[in-house]
RNA sequence: GUGGGUGUAGCUCAGUUGGAUAGAGCACCAGAUUGUGGCUCUGGGGGCCGUGGGUUCGAGCCCCAUCAUCCACCCCA
């Protein structure tokens, strides 16, 4: 019997890795240079943060988590997202007291028991920004425009992002009336899916792709004519900031987040071509969150980055070349009786800073500068008996082929002269 | 959860109307006068043909199931 890994994971292998730690190096560079700082939460919580931090009418909720009981028959769960988990440790640990507003991000793991498809998988890994303490719109805007420069810097410039605001609790209450009073008279022509939309969340209906029920619908009120005054103002902020910062975005009526700590900016980024599952990023305003979570009143917002897309994207547009590291020097042994010699120059290479390797599987000579050369190896140090009886290395430049001839005292500093060149 | 496509060597794939020891390229290992890489040439190892049933004298080819994967729905990161 053959063991795989379960359905919707995946290894990834060090030719991967390469890609995974450039990116995650250049998203890093830019969360702290926006003042963000990292927490680490664990990858289970109690069930019930995420049924009440996610919302219990949620997909991810109602279908997509692994739940599972412990040894003591608490009821776990495997975080499927990120913000639940922040929104906890602050209320836990009482940052609310300290200085406001907390810039935090956070990188790893997420689990959705989802169907997988190109971009989508079980376990994924998502790396996501969330500032609590203030309701500033600009906070809004720098939030955004974040997630924009790390696409920028990752060379994903043909992004499309999609703004809107789901304004406050108040003034959805009364959009939701309208757009039922709206739908109401047509509900019966709505395909399956909606007719139980309308029931549970109208607002989802408007997401429907089936063409009959965009027809039904049609000339249907946004949510944008039914904010309140304070909510109007907000989104208007966001927009001027964003658009004197230079950052495009598509105004999206049909973007909307069902739940009610969800307030006001929601936004999504998506990068055309790369399949269905095209965003690579979402986030939004969640000022009822903290207060969900038996917390004080503290608004926030944050985004998500997905890496598995992010990757998918640069591989898609061929930006995905990074190079796999290798090694400065292969010590080369012409007779396996110098191994100690070896291993002595190996570690005193190293210890200077020099990436250094040998061979193990007993390769012959000529094998060996094969491999040297597979490797990567700009040097290489031959150790044969001639050197030994005579006191001296030779070091090999794969380059040039010059081949130096060189005492023990000389060979770091001629590696790292040579190294510089 | 629904619909459709695909599973043959480490990778990318051939495999003729079901017919004898299942092939290629790349990769890997070795050799081409024995202490020297990239190119070339020669040779070699490596496949329960995803898995389990079934039909048949005979299955990589046909049927069923299952698992995995891909595409779309759905959902989102």
């Amino acid at each position: 019997m053959q063991v795989k890994a379960p359905r919707g994971t995946a290894d990834i292998l060090p030719g991967n890795t390469a890609k995974w730690q450039k990116i995650e190096r250049i998203i890093k560079e830019h969360l702290e240079s926006f003042a963000y700082q990292e927490v680490r939460t664990p990858v289970f919580e109690h069930t019930e943060l995420f049924q009440h931090g996610v919302g219990q009418g949620t997909d991810i909720v109602s279908k997509e988590m692994y739940t599972f009981n412990d040894r003591s028959k608490r009821s776990l769960t495997l975080r499927p997202e990120g913000t639940a988990s922040c929104a906890r440790a602050i209320i836990e640990h009482s940052i609310y007291g300290g200085v406001l507003p907390v810039k935090w991000y956070y990188t790893g793991p997420m689990f959705r028991y989802d169907r997988p498809q190109a971009g989508r998988y079980r376990q994924f890994h998502q790396v996501g920004v969330e500032a609590f303490g203030s309701n500033s719109p600009y906070l809004d805007a720098e939030t955004i425009i974040l997630m924009v420069e790390i696409l920028s810097a990752l060379g994903l410039t043909a992004y499309e992002l999609h703004l809107n605001s789901v304004g406050c609790p108040v003034c959805r209450q009364s959009y939701r009336q309208s757009l039922i009073e709206h739908i109401s008279p047509v509900k019966d022509s709505l395909c399956p899916d909606c007719q139980l939309r309308f029931q549970q969340n109208p607002l989802r209906v408007l997401d429907c792709k089936v063409a009959a029920c965009h027809e039904a619908i049609v000339g249907y009120p946004v949510i944008h004519d039914s904010l309140c005054v304070e909510c109007r103002e907000h989104y208007a902020i966001v927009r001027t900031a964003l658009t004197d910062s230079n950052v495009d975005y598509i105004h999206d009526d049909q973007l909307v987040r069902g739940l009610d700590y969800y307030t006001n900016t929601a936004f999504e980024i998506h990068i055309p071509g790369i399949g269905a599952q095209s965003a690579v990023g979402g986030g939004g305003r969640y000022n009822g969150l903290v207060q969900a979570l038996g917390g004080p009143y503290l608004p926030g917002i944050g985004f998500a980055l997905g890496m598995e897309r992010l990757l998918l994207a640069l591989d898609t547009l061929g930006l995905g070349e990074s190079e796999a590291p290798g090694v400065d020097v292969f010590i080369a042994l012409m007779n396996d009786r110098f191994e100690t010699q070896a291993l002595k120059i190996l570690n005193k290479i190293r210890k200077a800073g020099i990436r250094a390797d040998k061979d193990y599987t007993g390769r012959s000579g000529k094998a060996q500068m094969k491999y040297a050369d597979r490797l990567g190896a700009k040097l290489v140090i031959l150790i044969g008996d001639e050197e030994i009886e005579q006191g001296f290395y030779t070091l090999r430049n794969m380059q040039t082929k010059e081949q130096l001839q060189l005492d023990n005292e000389q060979l770091v500093d001629s590696i790292k002269q040579i190294m510089a060149n």
